[in-house]
DNA sequence: GACAAGTAACTCGGAATCCGATATATCTAT
DNA sequence: ATAGATATATCGGATTCCGAGTTACTTGTC
């Protein structure tokens, strides 16, 4: 079980949410910000600069791949991105580390554990 | 139940890391560092150029405060950080809106929530 | 007492990232 | 035909990251 891509890790909150969204189910650009936004009840908002951004990198680094336009009445301009297996692999890390956080943090502000999550 | 400092998140890494380690107890900076490499095990380091331009901008914020040098045996060049209460509703506020991106993502990736956390 | 290693605070500047304003064009509904 | 939502993308200033380096003190050990 190679659980090391810690060295990737932490994550940037543009990069998580992204990655999350994508977690679900293909999506095109506009469609991430949008499921994002929806994600986080409009506390995170991510502009189309900071998109695309991550994007590009996302890419580069192999975590994401773009699918191009679907065949059928979709609307042609969208691309549509997915995450690939290492993409998964990081998201899975990072949500691990993200839990120790959560609660550690929950320890020393004495918030009591949820009985379920 | 004022829950709103919404605007002030999400928290970068770092703000995030030191808030955590300054929530436990008042720490110098180079504990501050050390306490991190402790909670994380080591994944996430800070080296000092992050630390003290997050903490020059907690401190800004109102989140953070120095209380200087302690008396009696202990170095005395060590300056001492403490959370305010301020900060600890960041800090509040912020874990709670991790606790929701872990359990989205646990949705997504499939995996268990545990029983007990 | 000399020496090394660890502790401690802090600066510097290049690199990376953020992020909204803006541009351009298309689709959908009235 | 028009308006408003959808959609992709760039640009550049601002912010943040982050390690290398600086200075100095403390705590050993020989």
């Amino acid at each position: 079980m190679d659980e090391r891509s810690d060295s990737d890790l932490p994550l940037s909150s543009a990069a998580l949410h992204i990655l999350l969204a994508l977690a679900g189910e293909d999506l095109h650009g506009y469609g991430i910000m949008q499921e994002i936004a929806r994600q986080s009840e409009g506390i995170y908002k991510l502009g189309p600069g900071t998109l695309y951004d991550n994007l590009r990198k996302l890419i580069q680094d192999g975590w994401v791949h773009e699918l191009g336009p679907r065949r059928g009445d979709d609307d042609p301009r969208r691309r549509y991105y997915r995450l690939t297996d290492a993409g998964r692999n990081v998201l899975r890390a990072e949500t691990a580390r993200l839990t120790q956080v959560v609660r550690e943090a929950r320890l020393r502000l004495r918030i009591p554990n949820p009985r379920r999550v």
